[in-house]
DNA sequence: ACACTATGCTTAG
DNA sequence: TAAGCCTAGTGTG
């Protein structure tokens, strides 16, 4: 589940229900040092990109998550859940401050404690995220302007950007009509601009449904007479995972091809690398 | 039961 | 370029 949109709504979640509450921390699996935050006070969780960062009052430094490809969060109501799988940490609040709950973290790729030098390092690497109010596209395009990489590459250089994975690149380009593989400097200004204020829109919805629909109204099942049906990624897209099936607008089998390592869908047709550049 | 896949990223070679 | 991380869901037998 995690690009983007799913860090930015953990943290609200996770800030939610835990916000100034007395914590209880551990990690049953016994690979983090959880305790060093156990008894403090949550103070809050913050995203940026894929990486989410946890304060905790007198503890100067933060916790860092990275979920990588399939670690996630589960927040429970209660506590004394039994412990299911490899669970990293596991943090509680009881009676005592509000409602009792639970947030279970499995299968990170990262659950750290860095000091706040590390924390800056870290995000000084980070191109702009989409879903921080203070992002500058500016400093994307001038990497892309000047790159030779596909645009679907640099798109999931999370250097160059932030935050976007592998389903909103496809939609992304999707939306707007740009071959995948077009190299970043041969992309217009104005190319670039409309692809960001719609990452910007599209991530926005993707925290507040806490899935990723791209599909607009009037491709929309109901407006297209096919079954209104959301697809196993919990939510209706173009061409991610759609290799072969017909586009959504036009019919043509969705293409696909690995890429740097990654699957890339988009469609041939409404995607056309024959584009003249400029 | 086992095999395979995945919305990510790092490190080694 | 490939392996590793090591969860969870799906498909196959």
């Amino acid at each position: 589940m995690p690009e983007g949109h799913t860090l930015h709504r953990l943290a609200l979640d996770l800030t939610a229900a835990f916000a100034g509450r007395r914590l209880t921390s551990t990690s049953p699996q016994g690979r983090f040092l959880a305790s060093r935050l156990d008894g403090r006070r949550f103070e809050r969780a913050e995203a940026w990109g894929k990486h989410l960062f946890v304060t905790v009052a007198d503890q100067p430094r933060l916790v860092h998550v990275h979920l990588g490809l399939y670690g996630g969060f589960r927040l429970m109501p209660g506590t004394g859940h039994a412990v299911v799988g490899q669970v990293r940490w596991r943090l509680t609040a009881s009676a005592r401050s509000g409602r009792p709950v639970t947030a279970d973290l499995r299968g990170p790729n990262v659950c750290e404690l860095l000091g706040p030098g590390e924390v800056d390092t870290l995000l000084a690497r980070l191109g702009p995220d989409p879903l921080r109010p203070d992002a500058d596209p500016e400093a994307a395009w001038t990497r892309i302007s000047r790159s030779r990489t596909p645009i679907a590459v640099l798109l999931l250089d999370q250097t160059v950007v932030s935050g976007v994975g592998n389903v909103y690149r496809a939609e992304v380009l999707f939306r707007h009509g740009i071959d995948p593989l077009l190299p970043g400097h041969e992309l217009t200004r104005e190319q670039w601009t409309a692809i960001w204020s719609d990452l910007v829109h599209l991530m926005q919805v993707g925290v507040e449904r806490n899935r990723i629909d791209t599909v607009r109204p009037e491709h929309e099942p109901e407006a297209m007479g096919r079954p209104a049906r959301a697809d196993d990624h919990g939510g209706e897209v173009y061409v991610y995972r759609r290799a072969g099936a017909p586009c959504h607008v036009c019919g043509t089998p969705v293409a696909t091809q690995v890429v740097a390592a990654r699957n890339l869908f988009w469609c041939p047709a409404c995607q056309p690398a024959d584009r003249v550049a400029g």
